[in-house]
RNA sequence: GCCUCUGUAGCUCAGUUGGUAGAGCAGCGGACUGAAAAUCCGCGUGUCGCUGGUUCGAUUCCGGCCGGAGGCA
């Protein structure tokens, strides 16, 4: 219980090139938030254009955090980002703002909003180097077979073919003693702190949504997205920045392997297919309220989302 | 105008010696707890161009028509 002494926030969620950017400045400008970003590629420096990072002008005077300062070949994790955005949030908090969490990385913001708790985890990495050497010496098969020895819950859950999480699963109990069910039950234990109204924007009609991915793409093209593929792909990208939809696409043309139009044309599909995910991880949480941009006009969207945070 | 080839899923194409069809890509759905813009799983969505004929039965064989490609004029 105890509502009233939870932090109050506001989300602004979706797939990406849903507008979650612009409404969410404006939500800041007229209630007095500031905009706690949750996208796990917005956090590195010097990716603006292909992360469609807001600049001054869009930002309208209006504070983000979470943003912009981090080097591209620094790591990240899940469990950074809800360290440091809790703190960002009691801030805001603490100078009666009201913090408005938007980006798309589902992880992110499932694992801030519901107050998710982490082990502390050194950063040793040897446990995971051993595994991944064992992962191609022995195959994932054996490794899952071990995972279903120490933790059949996860292990029943798991294809052989996910490797990435089987060895994780496996670092997890071998570094902490823990195996990953029980973590998952621990992480809950906290509950939520926050008392969160939630938007979510979505289309209608999918090809919609799609349509303006594709419009995005040629516009970063328009804005410089090749000179800044070039620079990011010659340059040490980290093993989470190297993951961003936008350069490593175009890799192959700079290469000479395809056109550039084979390469955007894989680059729209990519971001496609990200959108179509960011979408079945949102829709599981029931507590979003839904808008859609192919339904009303931005006006309108405004509007209903102000309604509803009103009544929130 | 004549001859040849061709028309099957959104696209590229396979196939059925006659029993209403299947691959790749695209697409759709799902999972997700320390790399998550990542990773993984599942799903064929169809007047087999149209129309007659033969046949118990035609997407398949035959005729005609329509569309596409090439060749000869």
């Amino acid at each position: 219980m105890a509502g009233y002494n939870k932090i109050k926030i506001i989300s602004v969620i979706g797939p990406t090139a849903s507008g979650k950017t612009r409404l969410a400045v404006d939500i800041c400008k007229s209630i007095g938030g500031e905009v706690v970003s949750c996208d796990s590629m917005q956090i590195y420096k010097y990716m603006n254009i292909a992360t469609a990072k807001p600049d001054a002008e869009e930002m309208q005077g209006v504070p983000h955090h979470m943003m912009d300062f981090l080097e591209p070949n620094e790591k990240f994790s899940v469990a950074a980002y809800c360290d440091m955005a809790k703190k960002c949030i009691e801030d805001i908090n603490c100078r009666d703002k009201i913090p408005v969490i938007t980006g798309g990385t589902g992880l992110y913001y499932s694992s801030l909003i519901d107050n998710v708790t982490f082990l502390d985890e050194d950063e040793d990495t040897s446990i995971r180097d051993n595994l991944t050497n064992r992962l191609e010496n022995e195959g994932a098969s054996i490794l899952l077979e071990e995972l279903r020895s120490i933790d059949p819950e996860t292990a029943d859950k798991l294809h052989p073919n996910n490797a990435g999480r089987i060895v994780r699963a496996l670092e997890l109990y071998y570094k902490s003693g823990i195996t990953m069910s029980e973590q998952k039950r621990l992480s809950r234990l906290a509950g939520e702190t926050y008392n969160c109204t939630a938007i979510g924007l979505d289309a209608r009609d999918r090809q919609f949504l799609y349509d303006r991915i594709n419009l995005r793409v040629d516009k970063m093209v328009e804005l410089g997205l090749l000179e800044e593929a070039e620079k990011f792909l010659s340059s040490e990208s980290g093993k989470t920045s190297s993951q961003a939809i936008g350069y490593k696409e175009l890799r192959p043309y700079f290469d000479g392997k395809i056109s550039l139009d084979e390469a955007l044309n894989n680059l729209k599909m990519e971001t496609r297919r990200y959108a179509k995910r960011q979408l079945t991880w949102f829709r599981r949480d029931k507590r979003i309220n839904w808008l859609y941009i192919d339904e009303m006009s931005y006006d309108e969207l405004l509007s209903q989302t102000l309604t509803i945070i009103k009544k929130g």
